[in-house]
DNA sequence: TAATAATCGAGACGGTACGTCACGTCTTGGA
DNA sequence: TCCAAGACGTGACGTACCGTCTCGATTATTA
């Protein structure tokens, strides 16, 4: 949980003495991060550069952010629950992993992707920072993949002993991966194979399973 | 293709006009590197502190890689070239395949985990190096997938038609998911369902395919 | 004029905004300067070599001063201001230029001959510095000349026309030549010798233009 | 005396064993010196830059100057001892000294002033070059007074006590003054002035001395 | 209506590391 | 013995950001 996060959840119950924060100065910092990621890219992101940008002196950003990485979670995290917050239910297995993949795929295969490569990459380098990531960010992705396999069990399609845990490393491991290493298209193909091979994985457990059920007989 | 990996590959067949690149500088700037990078983290690997461990000038390091990572680069790839460049055939397709992620999981669960996380940061910063990183290390790691898969292609345990590239994503990519994001172990639980998975992926994409076939008729 | 000057003369009227400059670090590096410039002489003068004797970081210095022969400048500048201004009224020219001229050249013949040499070289080499080491320093010592020959003037000692400059040109020259040269000594024969010479010449211009005269008759 | 010298005088007596020095890269090193010098200025000429220009290894130069300012001393001596040579008798004092003054400050004045002052500045810093600096060039000028101040003695128009030394002083001691201090022009002016006053100085000592024996009768 | 308290901008500060430059020395093969 | 080529250790450069620290000014709550 980040500084800004705690201050923001705690204003609502105890208005402080002082001069209250400046709203006008959170928006200038956070959308000058944002534009300066999108320009001139992560490398270009430090927090003189932001400050200078926003018009807002240094002092002001360390006080609620523990460096610019933490500025575009926050940022990345009040759009993602803007946009999502739907997982709509397609009726199958398949078509609830296609709604969720394509449009990550596509997404990081655009504009998102410099953004989420770099934060991962600072995830690596601050204990901190990859803390607030996974748990923010990455846990949600995990929970969509949850949520759509307790549906599939709930049809029958999936048996109950599926572990949702590995499907998610199956469903975000591959995507990172082609992300991060850039040896292959994040495409609408790798899309289709990647659903297709967790299905696949999912029901095959269950029928390779039977199988051996009818063969032990 | 590093600088000095040009150097050496030339080396052989032109002993040039000049002085020769010191091997003893070589060696030392390698050494103190993997040391700076083993007791102090990726963050405490500067040029300053190896040129100072090794006793060698800043100028000697730039003149023959671009960068710390570089030089890490160079030490793991020949440390792999040392140990691995065997892919021993188990007989079947699960046995070789454990036998190429058991390994891989447990050393990077060990002290070979926070290097390649470093190294995969790096690279998502610097081009040149993602580059390198990715058509060495990277590439070296894919291929065993794809020679493993060839040989179960040949004792006819997987379709021919089997995605080799996909099976590799699916190999890496959760190890590398599991590894950046920190969500779950990288134990051998892990390495035996990461195998189990992928197995039943390439064997079930025949049987479905079979069954399906058993169904038209 | 140099950058501290600047802010210095500002600092009265306008008290800006942010942190003020430390009063101690300025002190600091001017005495840390002056202390290599005696002991080390003017090669070992290095703003790094500053910055760690004054305890201060190599930006501060750069923020205030061009170079170290700046702060060298400003330190005798200040040291120039508070121990000149006096250019007594020795009741003649010969004795005004006496009393400039021979601690002139006592002292650098001693330790102010160093830095000189230093800074003059200095000059040759920055034309911003040489632009104020010409302004500050060597327009001061000038304007003494001036000053002493305007008193000769309206004592009658020497015509009205007498070239002022010229006679600066003829005290400085010689001792900036035997300064940089070496080839004689500055001692007090030099200077009595020289003031003998630039009397001799101002008067002379007079009288010989005089007798130049008679003989017209 | 410079390596270069002590080579040159040895070579006529004992031709050394092994390769000869290369005339041609003597002639290159200097040609490339004097011409980076005139069109770069004297803080670009460096070693490096003169081996480059010249395509020479940076070891054969220091083999022969001990640093880059010997190297254009010696261009220096060669081109004056080639034209010069010749203080020829103009008849008087005035005219002899004009001869001398006149060509060396315009000559100042055009492109050997930023050459003069490099190597003045340098000497500063460097004592061995000052000590060859002094003995070549200075003294060479130094002794053209001399010979001039010996004719006019024997012309009778100056005393024979007059002292050489001072005048040469008083000639070249203003002229290196404006060069390195640049406030005041080095035009023909300034050459008419400095030759009339250091021959009013040299003849009034001698009138001056006299009306002051007439007044004592 | 003050006093108190937190925030804001500006910007100076001590640090650390950067990547570059030139130094003067060395080690090759070849002339 | 000299030469070109060029690698080497050394030392300093000037710059970029870091995160911290004063300043005066502003804007709230609390007394």
């Amino acid at each position: 949980m980040t500084n800004a996060d705690f201050a923001e959840s705690n204003s609502v119950q105890k208005p402080r003495a002082g001069r209250p924060r400046s709203a006008e100065s959170r928006r200038a910092i956070i959308q000058s991060a944002m534009h300066i990621l999108q320009n001139d890219g992560y490398a270009a992101l430090n927090i003189e550069a932001i400050a200078a940008k926003a018009g807002v002196s240094k002092q002001t950003i360390y006080r609620w952010w523990p460096s610019a990485a933490f500025i575009v979670l926050e940022a990345l995290t009040a759009d993602m629950q803007s946009q999502d917050g739907l997982t709509p239910d397609m009726g199958s297995l398949k078509g609830d992993l296609l709604e969720l993949v394509r449009p990550t795929v596509r997404a990081l295969a655009a504009k998102r992707g410099p953004v989420f490569k770099a934060l991962i990459a600072e995830a690596q380098a601050d204990p901190r920072f990859a803390e607030s990531f996974r748990t923010s960010l990455m846990a949600a992705h995990r929970e969509t993949v949850r949520a759509i396999i307790g549906r599939a069990q709930l049809r029958g399609e999936v048996p109950f002993d599926a572990d949702a845990e590995l499907a998610a490393d199956f469903i975000y491991g591959p995507i990172l991966y082609r992300l991060l290493n850039g040896h292959g298209a994040l495409d609408e193909t790798f899309a289709y194979g990647l659903v297709d091979a967790t299905v696949l994985t999912l029901k095959a457990h269950d029928q390779l399973a039977q199988r051996a059920a009818e063969a032990a007989e």
